[in-house]
DNA sequence: GTTAGCACTCTCCTTTAAGGAGTGCTAACC
DNA sequence: GGTTAGCACTCCTTAAAGGAGAGTGCTAAC
């Protein structure tokens, strides 16, 4: 059987009704709401159709109907309009997330939190696992007499730090020969390259000359480790009780976990994937606990290399154009933030 | 009317029992349950006195009673043992914290985390206004041509950075100078001294002499008061669908705001300060919406200065003996880990 | 002062019944 | 042949009613 034209619309309509509503739709209630100038039994007749095709599902007998996961899909493939996003919105954005590129970790809490606010529904944030990327510059920097401070700059500019306890008492000479020294043999080196030379001979020679890289080093890259680990940060949890999906307490529970956990939720947005904003609906996720949901994620980059993505979670009932236009707006702007 | 031993002991059944089965309890289950010698009858007649004066009282006639706030802050106060905490819990929170330094962020998930989890309550890190710390170190990193990275080291050992955009390419001679400059300057100083040293005349001779001061500084100032604004950080919250309390989506639903919002809950927080473990029940708190929770904080401090509380949340029926001993033995540990 | 007994109260759960929304089918219409 | 009105049927939802159960307060006896 074909989607014809009429078919397509009784079909963006039940959607866009269901969308707003929660509410199982009926043929009367399309034939009301919207002026398709067909009859309510004509509406039954293709509902019934569309039923048989796999987009619409009846809750029960002698309920209205209900968009199903491929519903979904074809909306958001073919029948979404890409909109803007208003102009008082971008402002919001632009105002929250102010124009200078600080920490990490608090661009991460302010998008999240403007995300959130934004669609209404639950918001993540990823940083990505930055593996590949090169340090730029070590720094050392003492504390107090056996305490230093190593920060460290990788190449695209995230900065990280951590203590490092040393034996004994540094003076500013040692300190700066090592700063130089760490700069020159570990400078442009990626994660992997400087696990590799540690093992090798000539990083033994050098630790035999400055006895306390012994040490360090490995704290190091404990250190970058945790640069290359990735991350998920979520906000605006209450939003999911915006929603009467979540109105029995065990489905919100078990979602809050997935996202509290962050080890399947990381699984599954890393299978994703992909440039720009990509939309997962229900079961294409692949999870039992987020069959019933679906997930929106857009991407970062900078220099062609992802440094994070943004996404926000909640019910397959989604307002998907709302939720593409917001996410595509905000990774473009911290796209533009950080790679300017 | 005095609180004698037998008013006590009972008035301890009816809460001991009350935290863990979230039910009114009868005379009659305390008869049965704790020996205390007497009959139902008599636990009655006491029970009577007991909501007299104010410790206990019933939902609805006919059903049991219900500890009251005065009756869980007569147990904190006076018939709460201290415990321990298990040696195999101290392990998990060693293990887990490790025992390094890193960076602020990265401990405060790791806190709130393992806080959450071993409580099984939703839990809260707060890092303190660090309004009155001092300056030990500015460093500046060229990044590329025209971006730098400025990173801010404090008395404490607390991190930041900021990117900053340059006007136009920067030498490395001029970088090198000018780190020397802000150090000799600025270090040492608290944020409101530097504050006032730029609105000086003397200050403004400097940014003369090295033209990139002007729109570096207000930068840097930016960045520093990121170290001086307090945020708190939240984990758990799924943990609050442990408990029977929050059942009603709605009462979920606005304690899970009011901890998303954080501006209250930092009011809450600041208001109850105080060093070691506090314990704040219900209405004591002063906020509608926190009428029926109980918030337990500890302090961290370093040097005599407090660096950030953590704490946990939950419902005024809470296990205050295993949630006290918890918070006790994590703000030691992050105490003596940061003051080493 | 303590205890047993008993009537009374109030909630909670289950059952039952009525109401309502929506469907599918049939037959008539254009 | 597609479209529409009519109608019986299904199934959920909500409200009301009727125990069952738990716990109290009071009284009287110990």
């Amino acid at each position: 059987m074909l989607v014809d034209d009429r078919k397509l619309k009784i079909l963006q309509a039940v959607i866009a009704d269901y969308i707003s509503t929660a509410q199982p739709i009926g043929s009367r209630t399309i034939a009301k709401k919207y002026k398709l100038g067909i009859s309510s039994a004509t509406i039954r007749n293709e509902m019934s159709d569309l039923e048989e095709m796999g987009y619409l599902e009846q809750p029960h007998t002698s309920a209205g109907r209900v968009p199903s996961e491929r519903a979904y899909r074809l909306y958001v493939d073919r029948l979404m309009q890409i909109r803007n996003l208003p102009r008082k919105e971008q402002e919001i954005i632009i105002r929250e997330l102010g124009e200078r590129m600080d920490e990490i970790e608090s661009i991460i809490r302010k998008t999240a939190r403007i995300l959130s606010q934004l669609t209404r529904y639950t918001s993540l944030v990823i940083n990505s696992n930055l593996i590949d990327c090169r340090l730029r510059h070590i720094h050392f920097i003492q504390l107090d007499s056996n305490r230093l401070v190593a920060v460290i700059v990788t190449d695209n500019g995230i900065v990280k730090n951590t203590i490092i306890k040393t034996a004994d008492t540094v003076t500013a000479e040692y300190l700066e020969s090592l700063t130089r020294v760490a700069n020159d043999k570990f400078g442009g080196m990626t994660i992997e390259e400087l696990n590799h030379c540690i093992a090798s001979e000539d990083y033994k020679k050098l630790a035999y000359r400055y006895s306390q890289l012994d040490s360090l080093i490995p704290m190091l890259m404990e250190g970058l480790s945790i640069v290359g680990g990735d991350d998920v940060y979520a906000d605006g949890m209450s939003n999911l009780f915006n929603f009467p999906e979540y109105s029995d307490i065990s489905k919100a529970k078990s979602l809050m976990e997935i996202i509290e956990e962050k080890e399947q939720l990381m699984d599954i947005i890393r299978r994703i994937g992909g440039k720009g904003v990509v939309v997962s609906i229900g079961s294409e996720m692949d999870n039992v606990y987020m069959k019933d949901c679906s997930l929106v994620t857009a991407s970062c980059r900078v220099g062609g290399r992802e440094i994070g993505r943004i996404g926000v979670i909640g019910p397959t009932r989604m307002e998907y154009d709302r939720v593409v236009a917001v996410l595509e707006f905000i990774s473009g702007y911290i796209t533009g933030m950080m790679d300017k």
